[in-house]
DNA sequence: GTAGGGTTAG
């Protein structure tokens, strides 16, 4: 039945009340019951009106509703677009996550003859990330100054947004500070621009300076500058905008109890973030997960998880770092764990989650689990994004992988500087220590600047390439090329240096002139260069000072011993033990992991726990008869033992070290000529290293062991670190 | 008939 035909005043009134009925109608429709509606529509005679057109086509281009290439065919429906139906379809697209679809739309739109208004550009600009305002920010901003459209604050606001996620807030402050008139919108996204790119002090300053210009902050400003007050740790800036918030009128607001909760926890002072979440009335997903986090960063993982278990709703996020609260706290196992439940329960992990589970493959040395994991991503289209491939070039080095590290490192378009610094101390731990050297100049030819991590990769390089004089320029350099002070691991890596080098009075010299308090790595160091340069008295020196850094470490007492058990001195080696036993020092207990199928084992010393431990242990003594056979004797000077304890009693304890156990596994679960991955949480000691040439020669395996400092590749009854270690 | 700024994870 078709509408009578009234006046053109009640025509108007008839129509606009037609139209928000059919908004109403529309908000919750299927597409296909949208096409029924607007037959109805063209039936009734509506559709030829252009209001109802527009209204039909801005219905399409709505978030969770409707389908861009419907919308297409209305627009194409109209002979002669104006400049708001070629917005609706810009917008259409932005929200939907297709910034250069719009770009594309809006090219049609200038070729069709016509031109953007005011609010073409916040449409347009709003989905951009930081690759499309790289490949079309410059230009778009020229077509705002030629369309005369830059004195509006919502274009204004828009483009300093786009300048802000592409990091270059140099332009978008240039852009500001041009600005005639700067509304607090525009304050914010320059704020929260700067915390984007890292520049949390800048944020505060931003923050400070608009109070000095009376623009009244909003609850957006404050969300922003807690969240600086968080990255940057200050707690005491965070306390004060608190204060302010309970003085003003803006609070109870979730997103700023949120924000308040965030920063309280990164600065670690949970009594206050605690009071705050206890105190919310409602609160969110991000409530739960802002407290969880700022648990398992201050070191309690247990209370986050028992957190974490309370939550009604867990998204990625609250998974993500629930994994990664148990990779900070060392609990890589764990954390693979809480990956699969997440799995289980159905939640889809992105990259941030990749990042953390690589993390986890990487501190295990499961290379099965991170080659799955890249796998995974592959299938599941999760895009590798710079810190993926970090996180990717660190797992496969951790792994002892370096070729496929190095394959990573070339496919990254783009590179920081945990990149190139991944990828350095990746070459130099696996005994690249050149081709480090070589990447380290390259970089120093682009615009990542080196940091002293970058440094130690460096610095790692050169010690173990026995590059001494290279690696004493490289030490000058870092503070007269790029203004980054030695710390004392510098000075550890130059002791290390050094004294591998058998330069010991160097490496003496260097200790004596540092300007801090040497650490134990910096004696350790020292020690371990002494033991391969068989230099007995400063040894002794470097195991005092040792003592006194770590008085329960027997580990330089033990490296002692077998130093007097090799020069022949059994009285001192026996006088030595007898002192760590009366001291009751203890030697931190030695466990080694091994990943089979994609599963990993754990060891520790007389480990009895594993469900195949009959297997084991049969092997282990088929094994050392093996190796008896061929050569082996069992060198037991670092082992701890009481005065009557005899030698059988401790070659029975060396037998049992974990990483023996880990390997005898290794051997029972995998076939023949499979490579057997290690890693071990101390230095691997002299007995296991010299077992292990036996066992890759008599079994023909490959075998990788990861120790607390560097790789040992066995194979066929030698070493790639050259009994230097 | 439509517009700009924000928070949780690496």
């Amino acid at each position: 039945m078709p509408f009578p035909f009234p006046s053109k005043k009640s025509r108007i009134s008839l129509f606009t009340s037609a139209f928000h009925f059919i908004k109403r109608l529309i908000s919750n429709m299927t597409m296909k019951e949208f096409k029924q509606t607007q037959s109805l529509i063209i039936r009734t005679g509506l559709g030829r009106s252009p209001l109802v057109k527009r209204r039909l086509l801005s219905c399409c281009c709505g978030r969770g509703f409707g389908d861009m290439s419907y919308a297409r065919l209305l627009l194409d429906l109209i002979p002669t677009p104006e400049t708001s139906l070629w917005n609706c379809l810009i917008r259409g697209h932005s929200v939907r996550g297709a910034p250069w679809a719009a770009v594309a739309v809006y090219v049609e739109m200038l070729a069709s003859g016509v031109g953007p208004n005011s609010h073409t550009f916040p449409f347009l600009l709003k989905g951009f990330t930081r690759d499309d305002a790289v490949a079309y920010g410059d230009e778009l901003h020229a077509h705002v100054l030629k369309f005369g459209l830059s004195s509006n604050a919502h274009v204004r606001s828009a483009l300093l947004r786009m300048y802000a996620v592409s990091g270059a807030v140099d332009t978008a402050r240039e852009l500001f500070e041009k600005s005639p008139e700067r509304d607090v919108v525009s304050w914010n996204a320059m704020i929260s621009g700067h915390n984007r790119s890292n520049m949390f002090e800048e944020s505060c300053r931003l923050f400070a300076a608009m109070a000095g210009e009376s623009v009244m902050p909003t609850a957006t400003t404050y969300v922003s500058v807690l969240s600086a007050c968080a990255k940057m740790r200050g707690l005491e800036c965070g306390r004060q905008i608190h204060r302010r918030l309970m003085n003003g009128n803006l609070l109870p607001d979730l997103r700023l109890q949120n924000a308040l909760i965030e920063m309280y926890g990164q600065c670690g002072d949970l009594d206050s973030a605690w009071r705050v979440f206890r105190d919310m009335q409602t609160r969110d997903v991000i409530s739960w997960t802002a407290v969880v986090v700022g648990f398992a960063k201050s070191g309690e993982v247990d209370r986050a998880r028992a957190l974490f278990d309370r939550m009604s709703e867990r998204d990625r996020v609250s998974w993500t770092a629930m994994i990664d609260g148990y990779v900070r706290a060392g609990r890589f196992k764990e954390a693979l764990h809480v990956f699969r439940e997440m799995q289980a329960a159905a939640v889809r992990p992105d990259e941030f989650t990749m990042v953390s589970l690589l993390t986890a493959c990487a501190q295990l040395g499961a290379l099965e689990m991170g080659e799955w994991t890249r796998a995974y991503m592959e299938r599941n289209g999760i895009k590798m994004d710079i810190a993926v491939g970090n996180a990717l070039i660190d797992m496969y080095s951790k792994c002892a992988q370096v070729d496929n590290a190095v394959d990573i490192f070339r496919r990254m378009h783009r590179k920081d500087k945990f990149t190139w610094t991944a990828m350095i101390s990746g070459l130099a731990v696996n005994g690249h220590g050149e081709d480090a050297i070589d990447l380290f100049s390259q970089m120093v030819g682009t615009s990542v600047r080196p940091d002293e991590v970058t440094y130690i990769g460096v610095l790692t390089a050169c010690a173990h390439a026995g590059l001494v004089d290279e690696g004493r320029r490289f030490f000058s350099s870092m503070i007269t090329a790029h203004g980054i002070m030695p710390n004392v691991t510098h000075y550890g890596c130059l002791v290390d240096l050094l004294g591998r080098a058998g330069r010991l009075e160097e490496a003496w010299e260097t200790i004596s002139n540092m300007p801090m308090r040497p650490n134990s790595a910096v004696w350790g160091a020292l020690l371990g260069a002494c033991r391969v340069h068989r230099n007995l008295e400063m040894a002794e020196l470097a195991a005092k000072h040792l003592v006194e850094l770590e008085p329960h470490d027997s580990a330089a007492y033990l490296l002692l011993c077998s130093m007097y058990a090799s020069c022949n001195k059994s009285e001192e080696a026996r006088k030595m033990r007898e002192m760590i036993r009366v001291k009751g020092m203890k030697k931190e207990p030695g466990c080694s992991v091994v990943e089979m199928d994609g599963e990993v084992h754990e060891f520790v010393a007389g480990d009895r726990s594993h469900p195949r431990t009959g297997e084991i242990y049969s092997k282990l003594e088929e094994m050392i008869e093996e190796l008896k056979r061929a050569g082996y004797v069992p060198d037991t000077t670092e082992i701890l033992r009481g005065a009557g304890e005899e030698e059988e009693a401790a070659s029975a304890a060396i037998y049992q070290h974990s990483e023996k156990l880990a390997v005898a596994f290794g051997l029972i679960s995998s076939g023949s000529g499979v490579t057997i991955r290690v890693v071990k949480n101390l230095r691997i000691c002299i007995d296991c290293h010299n077992a292990m040439k036996y066992v890759s020669k008599i079994y023909r395996r490959e075998i990788v062991v990861r120790d607390r400092r560097r790789f040992h590749h066995f194979r066929s009854g030698s070493c790639s670190c050259k009994d230097y270690w």
